[in-house]
DNA sequence: TATTGTTATACTCTATAACTATA
DNA sequence: TATAGTTATAGAGTATAACAATA
């Protein structure tokens, strides 16, 4: 501290936005390391965990609307993983147009890592928050964007 | 809908970082337009909101503290707020080293602009979801990084 | 003609390190 | 020596448009 200190900016905190972010950014810090430990972006790992959760094989377009990337993004990293032999992909024989992404074996070994820090990681912040309140916020979050999706109908 | 159409990926929006995620985009979808017609990146109108809601004149160090962004960010940012006049910057007399920046009258006509359609998207939003609702949530979300920012401290 | 996915391009932010000028 | 801020550099995502292959 010295005489040059100023009042800190305030106020502006009261943006939803920058409160979402805020509150992401806070939860991001502990998992970014993680992630760069194995080379990952976050937007990748969007896209591993995607890849991991989904029933079936998908094609891209499956994908980007899962993650919230654009095409060009999710084209590159998809390359990116092909390099790195994480995922197999195949043209789906029904539409040759379409690639059929799949995790490969060290794709799924990938996540398997990486999965159990993350969880140990929200384990951390569902103790310091508590579990039942954290479950309510998701919910509210889910229902707030929702909500929002909601009055772009309502606007085009 | 055809033939092709897979099971869409679920459960991985139970992750406490996509959701934040996804609410977030929800809110900034219909922003984005709006900064984009007054040649504004959602960083930069995260300076101006600062600069706008800043008591007192701010330096350089302050600003980075209350948008959360990264030194070389925020200087490109500032040059381009000079090369348009939104700002106005001198050097702190007491300390050189220091440069203090404040909104110029184009910028805080910029802010003013631009911030009752902000305000107007979000009223819209308190519509939707409910004020008292909305409100909970913002504590909950500075709640929620309160105590993320409390782990931190505990595993340094 | 419409759709799937890629390529091309320009811009911006992230992240780190090196550097300057003050203190 | 330490701090405030800038410059340099590399890498990655955002955003649009144009494109090839397929339907």
């Amino acid at each position: 501290m010295t005489d040059h200190d100023r009042a800190p900016i305030r106020a502006f905190e009261s943006s939803l936005p920058m409160a979402l972010l805020t509150a992401r950014e806070a939860a991001m810090g502990h998992f970014r390391p993680l992630l760069a430990e194995h080379d990952l972006t976050e937007q990748q790992w969007r896209v591993l965990r995607a890849l991991d959760a989904a029933p079936n094989a998908v094609d891209v377009k499956a994908l980007i609307e899962a993650t919230t990337l654009l095409a060009p993004s999710l084209t590159r990293i998809l390359a990116n993983f092909e390099e790195r032999d994480l995922i197999d992909r195949t043209v789906d024989p029904a539409d040759q147009r379409r690639s059929i992404i799949r995790l490969s074996k060290l794709g799924h070994a990938l996540v398997a890592k990486v999965a159990p820090n993350s969880e140990a990681i929200y384990a951390m912040i569902e103790t310091q928050f508590g579990a039942a309140r954290l479950d309510a916020l998701m919910t509210e979050l889910r229902d707030l964007a929702a909500a929002i999706h909601q009055t772009d109908e309502a606007t085009p």
